[in-house]
DNA sequence: GTGAAAGCGCTAACAA
DNA sequence: TTGTTAGCGCTTTCAC
């Protein structure tokens, strides 16, 4: 049988609260009581109920975190500095995937009291009034993905993916390519994909003769795994444009992308330049390795909970813009 | 401010008793009583709180599930079976990764109370008698990785590794290959790796020349991610030793070990067949396409859940055995 | 420096 | 069919 606060109590020959003291603050208590508290828990193998203890403290030290696909070793590593972090300070992560249902998350996360939370999934998949709720129910919560939340109730941290897709542009043109597709699969003319926005701001700036012809976006629940970018590379050629270079939403997206080119007798990069975004592992170690727009994950993730914590403890909220860096790897190359 | 139960008592004009009452078990109050009350929780957009329930009846309906490494996703695909499966039951699962920490997790799970664990890595990683402590401490427990736990405390479900592995050796030697080489990434002489107990087996059943000379273990902490594939395969070949044919300990080792070969020189299948364990996707859309022992993985996940639930509800521990299937792609062929 | 007691929100006997 | 009440294990004033 578990050992409760009052069994060490007992054993100890003091009074509870005295335990709660020994354990909590200890330098409020003599040190004697202290040493035969420690030696009732250990005696004991008496371990503190978090439940009870959320019970009267109000808190229940966990934090959920939520997205969209755990495979995606881009949230992988997220996952990992987040989670890190928060166990630093003794937070527990709950990690929520869950494709169509993250609205039923929402609610288990005020039912179950959850500190804190910080989701990073595009916004068709949930309700932001059903966000705001968290709020109001007191849980902090911490946005990622340009859902344009309301910056005094939620903290948002985000990723400069319009000047990352500049500079990817801005290469590609200067390897001499002009027809540059981009491969979205994400919603067209929302505002939530920053690279759409900067793709067309570069078409116009840069005078491409594509126009918005190579803008290939996706439609619900867009879906952005390696089947896609294999599906929407097939739907580029099937549609019989002219293009020397091709930009995926991300690299999982490229990968598959890079599949359909070379099954269809395309070569990568001798025939169409190839890249994503994110960095993920894979690409370094693809056939050809793939040049991308990187990102930082451990540190983006660590740097999310410190957002979020800061507004569990103070309740501020606030905002973090990441910057993304090319990597130049071997799936991109002069336009011959 | 959260409206609790006895708001909801109050508003409706009944006990919180009823309350309870008539939102677990309908059918024992008066119709028009259970609409009465339901019209408050409406109105003062009442939740019970979990906390409090875990409090009074002990459960918490919430579950762990313990991994290596959540970006390969073969866990991501076993993951999804889990949760699935567990959230119809109205669990609510916690995804622990965290490589060499697990330890501590475990003192977690006894101080959140949580009503179940499926821990599924290899043992090195941890402390047996924790296992069983969280087993003294009330949590259901079920094991995956051959870590020959005691099945009167705890429940397993395991893959037929050693027969995958047989099939496996069977398929090379049937095209002709007779200089197989294991990249294990695990340790030697250990019982937890059923596919290098196989591989032995079959060695000296096929009467190969190689012997052990071509079983590649690792390592602590035997990582058997993309990049120690890529390690275990140039070791291969700096050994100087012949090999026609590679299995390695699964399918993101093995895509290590074909980019390996390849950078120096080896063409796959032609030089070199390659295969794997797990069938991931990103083996199908690899250059070549991996072959693979593949095993359903979502499948598995929800079985995993289904034991552990057994255990947790009707309190008996189970045992469950997957088989995997070959799958035949391009990373293998005739031994020239 | 220590102890007594109230209370966190809910469930589950037991009474009515 | 409904209400009363005693916990669940802990923290936290407030006395002593």
């Amino acid at each position: 049988m578990k050992a409760t606060r009052s069994d060490v109590a007992k054993l100890a020959g003091v009074s509870t609260a005295t335990v709660s003291n020994a354990l909590s603050n200890p330098e409020k208590v003599k040190d004697e009581t202290v040493k035969k508290v420690l030696e009732a828990v250990k005696a004991l193998d008496y371990r503190p109920d978090m439940i009870a203890r959320s019970m009267s403290t109000k808190k229940t030290m966990q934090i959920g975190i939520v997205l969209e696909n755990i495979s995606n070793p881009f949230f992988g590593d997220i996952v990992r500095g987040f989670e890190s972090a928060a166990n630093e300070k003794n937070y527990f992560v709950n990690i929520c995937t869950g494709f169509n249902k993250l609205d039923e998350y929402f609610d288990n996360f005020i039912t179950r009291r959850l500190d804190g939370v910080f989701v990073t999934a595009i916004p068709y998949k949930f309700n932001m009034d059903k966000l705001y709720h968290l709020v109001d129910n007191g849980i902090k919560v911490l946005v990622s993905g340009n859902v344009g939340a309301d910056f005094r109730k939620v903290s948002s941290i985000e990723n400069d993916h319009m000047a990352a897709m500049h500079e990817a542009m801005e290469y590609l043109y200067s390897l001499g390519h002009r027809d540059i597709a981009y491969l979205s699969g994400l919603g067209r003319n929302l505002p939530y994909d920053l690279r759409s926005i900067g793709y067309r701001q570069m078409v116009e700036r840069l005078g491409l003769p594509c126009g918005e012809d190579l803008l290939f976006d996706g439609k619900y629940p867009y879906s952005t795994d390696m089947t896609d970018g294999y599906y929407y590379a097939n739907e580029l050629m099937k549609s019989g444009r002219k293009f020397t270079a091709v930009i995926c939403v991300n690299d999982l997206m490229s990968l598959g992308a890079i599949k359909a080119f070379k099954e269809k007798g395309y070569r990568v990069p001798e025939d169409v330049s190839v890249m994503g975004f994110d960095g993920i592992t894979y690409g370094e170690y693809w056939e050809p390795s793939l040049t991308t727009m990187n990102l930082d994950k451990v540190k983006f993730g660590e740097k999310a909970f410190e957002l979020l914590y800061s507004n569990i403890s103070k309740g501020n909220t606030g905002y973090f813009e990441n910057k993304l860096s090319l990597i130049k790897r071997m799936s991109t190359a002069k336009c011959r």
